[in-house]
DNA sequence: TTGTATGCGTTATCAT
DNA sequence: ATGATAACGCATACAA
């Protein structure tokens, strides 16, 4: 295929001219641009990227390092993050590391010279690598359990979402409530676990060790957990699932079981995932905005990457909503539109 | 940061050794592979990935352009494609053009060079992007509306799934069924519709311009089609909805109409998203496995991105199962598997 | 086994 | 306004 040079021969300029044009650079006059693009088009001729890149250290493109491109939430994120990147003409790399902390490091110097900045989702133990990363690229950190005062950063409110949904279940006479809590190394199921122990003590009700169902965030623990909770006595009324899986999963084993989920007990989740308004009963849960986070990570990628000096990292923190609907026994219709939404409280 | 150069120069040697190392080549002493790797360590040396691209020639990379990155469908497609490309190390480099069919050739011009092979989910009318992107890469087509003999493809057998579903329907007694088709620049929605007057035909019926309603895929085109549906008389006994968002808000719309779905009237649906096992009642729809066309693709792409010389164009079509569940009014519990998943007739 | 030198396809810095 | 030429960071043919 045609390079640079097969251009410039056969418009009878130099490379440099070419370059030029294809640079949309003023240097050059009309009669000259226009030979040139014509014998451009004519060759067939396509820049290569990669030899862009290499001189100009530039790629326009944006690196998302995701722990997997499976379900809802990653799929999300993605669509934001490219949402708000083609705005401003960026692509994205995507990849996944698959549960494996070891890949984290090699993809990520697999993007070295491919994107010019990076935005990961990646587990504690990965923070040296989120430092190295951090010497040669703008970084960008989803959920980290902590701020990093080094990169910007974007982390959902797990803890307000819990806080939310105890005090509405409180609100609505609840006094003894269980949770299904998610994996121990997860961020997400440890904060919104906090959450609920917090909220609990706000209430003036003490947190119970055996009202605490370890779950893994997967719909079969959910599923058995269901057994676990029926064998408790006195039986709490209310169960609060940490994501929507267990919840859905509580639920059929509950219903199953002859229990009326809204009536006998109140089943509620975290996530809104789609699945969860069409359920039965519709499932009281709290909304997590994936496509906002990724978009709000984007945003700030992007000014790190386009800005000339240094940026101070900044962090923002998502609002989780509670959303109300029918598994908590609440009258959906209270709520504030047709799906059923309302601020947290 | 380090080059290879400075890398080269801390551990007394030159860069083709140092480059030697790092591509684990043999003809290198372990003494002087390990003094190397020490150094490189040290400076916190990462080979950057555009320079051996323009070297090489390769990126382990494949470019994947969809309309877009939204949704079940293309989220499950890049997954699949992930779930490959990785087994071979590959990473992969996505870009939806958003409904705009003249940066189609933008995005594929932007990935020559930083993609070893594209594939690529595109509107008929970018075809001679195609043939250029084909000159220079392998490509590989997701659904084109007709195998192009230059490249290889993947395709999805609509016209079988609807052929199947037919079939059913024809089979449980229904002589009078509508359809409620997609938008009429869509390839799928085309063969689905196809399909679905060729089953009419070859069961002995007559398929009737009245009994087919005008969709576009949405949620709300189905909920509309409804008030047509019920104003046709006599009524049909079925609808076949060519995709399930459209069957969902048919059935939203029957329900409320005091139609019993399923008893009163049949309604099916195509895709299988998740969702669709969650409706009351459960739709029955054909089942679209979008994670194995991406793999398919891939692995189609891999292979024509690994072979030295050029291999011949494949065409793999993916089968699209009947799932039969409730809202066709059949008995659930018929079918092989908890999921209600059954082979296409 | 290691080093030298050239090239990959661009952009950018000088000249002219 | 245009051209020569030196980078950019690496791989590799050839020499030693």
């Amino acid at each position: 295929m045609a390079t640079i040079r097969d251009v410039a021969k056969a418009a009878g300029v130099s490379i440099a001219t070419v370059s030029r044009v294809f640079n949309n650079s003023a240097l050059v006059t009309r009669e000259t641009a226009e030979r040139v693009w014509r014998v451009a088009n004519d060759l067939d001729y396509w820049p290569n990227s990669a030899a862009m890149s290499l001189t100009t250290n530039r790629t326009r493109t944006l690196g998302v390092l995701l722990p997997d491109l499976y379900g809802e939430f990653f799929s999300e994120i993605i669509r934001g993050i490219d949402d708000r990147a083609r705005r401003d003409g960026y692509q994205i790399l995507v990849s996944g590391f698959h549960d494996d902390p070891g890949r984290v490091l090699e993809i990520a110097r697999s993007m070295l010279g491919r994107v010019d900045g990076l935005m990961m989702l990646v587990p504690d133990e990965s923070i040296d690598v989120v430092a190295k990363v951090r010497r040669r690229l703008p970084v960008v950190l989803l959920n980290p359990r902590e701020e990093q005062n080094h990169c910007s950063s974007v982390r959902l409110d797990n803890r307000g979402g819990s806080l939310g949904m105890i005090q509405h279940l409180v609100g609505m006479g609840h006094r003894d409530i269980a949770i299904v809590t998610g994996p121990q190394t997860n961020v997400d199921a440890d904060e919104r676990l906090l959450g609920y122990r917090e909220a609990l003590l706000a209430a003036g009700l003490k947190p119970d060790p055996t009202r605490e169902i370890a779950g893994d965030f997967r719909e079969f623990s959910g599923f058995k957990a269901a057994e676990e909770l029926l064998a408790l006595a006195p039986r709490p009324t209310a169960v609060f699932a940490t994501n929507d899986n267990m919840a859905v999963g509580l639920i059929s084993a509950l219903t199953a079981a002859g229990v009326q989920v809204g009536e006998d007990m109140a089943v509620t989740g975290f996530d809104d995932i789609t699945i969860a308004r069409y359920l039965r009963p519709a499932l009281t849960t709290v909304h997590v905005d994936a496509f906002a986070m990724g978009r709000a990570g984007a945003e700030l990628l992007l000014t790190e990457v386009q800005s000339e000096e240094e940026v101070e990292p900044s962090h923002v923190v998502m609002p989780a909503e509670l959303v109300i609907r029918e598994s908590c026994g609440a009258d959906a219709s209270q709520a504030q539109d047709g799906q059923g939404r309302s601020a947290a409280g």
